[in-house]
Formats: C-alpha cells, sequence, structure tokens
DNA sequence: GCCAACGTTGGC
DNA sequence: GCCAACGTTGGC
C-alpha cells in the first residue's frame, strides 16, 4: 500500500467535488511521468492526499482512496472533453485513469506554504520550484506529517 | 539527437 | 494577470 499526493484546480475538481460524488475516475492526466505512475504503481487501497492547486490557497485538503486501478482514460478520445488527445486512441490509449473514493476533508487545510516548513518534504517534488508533477508519491513519514498538520485544532 | 518555439502549469 | 519554469513538439 502506498501514498500519494493528487493535485487538482478546485475550480475543475475539488474535494467537496468528489465528496458529493462519492467515488470518481481522476482522469485529465497529460503529463508521461503522472501518467506512468498512475498506470503502473497507483493501486487498489492506496490512500490519496487531496491536494488543490492554482487557488487562493494552495495545499493538501483531505483525503480519499484508490478504488480502481489503471484504465484508459475516454477523455483522451472525447473531441468535446476538456483535454482531448488525436494520438490516444481504443486501440492504443496514451492516457490513463484511476477511480478514487471520497476519504475525509482534514479537519483544517495544511496550505503549501506550511508543507514548505516541514523536513519531511525536503527533497519532495511537491515544494521544488517550477514543479509540475501532478501525481506525486509520498514516503509513509510524508503523508503522517500531512495528516498530523491537517489534524490540528483550529 | 539537438534545440528553439510553443503551450501549459502553478505560485504569487 | 503576471511570469518563471517546465514538458512536448517538430524542424533540422
Amino acid at each position: 500500500m502506498r501514498y500519494w499526493l493528487f493535485k487538482s484546480e478546485p475550480d475543475c475538481f475539488s474535494l467537496s467535488d468528489l465528496r458529493k460524488k462519492k467515488r470518481a475516475p481522476w482522469d485529465g492526466v497529460r503529463n508521461f511521468q503522472a501518467r506512468n505512475y498512475l498506470r503502473d504503481d497507483v493501486h487498489v487501497g492506496d490512500i490519496v492526499v487531496f491536494y488543490h492547486s492554482s487557488c487562493a490557497v494552495p495545499g493538501a485538503v483531505g483525503l480519499a482512496t484508490v478504488t480502481k486501478a489503471a484504465y484508459p482514460d475516454a477523455t483522451a478520445w472525447d473531441p468535446h472533453s476538456e483535454h482531448p488527445d488525436p494520438k490516444s486512441t481504443r486501440a492504443n490509449p496514451r492516457w490513463f485513469v484511476v477511480d478514487v473514493a471520497y476519504k475525509q476533508d482534514f479537519k483544517v487545510p495544511v496550505p503549501l506554504t506550511i508543507l514548505h516548513t516541514l523536513p519531511e518534504f525536503a527533497g519532495s517534488p511537491l515544494i521544488q520550484r517550477g514543479n509540475r508533477l501532478s501525481i506525486i508519491p509520498l514516503t509513509a513519514s510524508q503523508f503522517r506529517a500531512v495528516v498530523r498538520e491537517g489534524s490540528r485544532a483550529q
């Protein structure tokens, strides 16, 4: 069982959207390194830290679990989707999704500014300048640190 | 295989 | 909205 951090723009798909839907495919990933993680290393039962990017306070906001391993991303060959890719076909899919289920909101969000201060995250791509990776593996200690910060009294 | 141009990401 | 940094594309 592994831990992951998945980034999403809340204007596009937020943790509260997932809470309402209970379960959803994590689609639209169009980066090869993130795709490789999704396709090869994300397994049923893995735990996902849900991260909001490109918003007022970027940071980790809660947890989800992986409920289905990788299968082709149908939005890639749908010309009307948000992220069509003519190079991906049913016969030879280029992009993949996993299904995730809502688990919980943190008691308090953990802003990126706090993540920067946690010694556990030294060296994580998450806090690297210019980092664009949207699927990031977390160590157990990184996961524990985020949960600890998200469990603080307000 | 190189690398410039381009489009996108994401924090601020 | 700005802009630095990045990944991908495509010409050569």
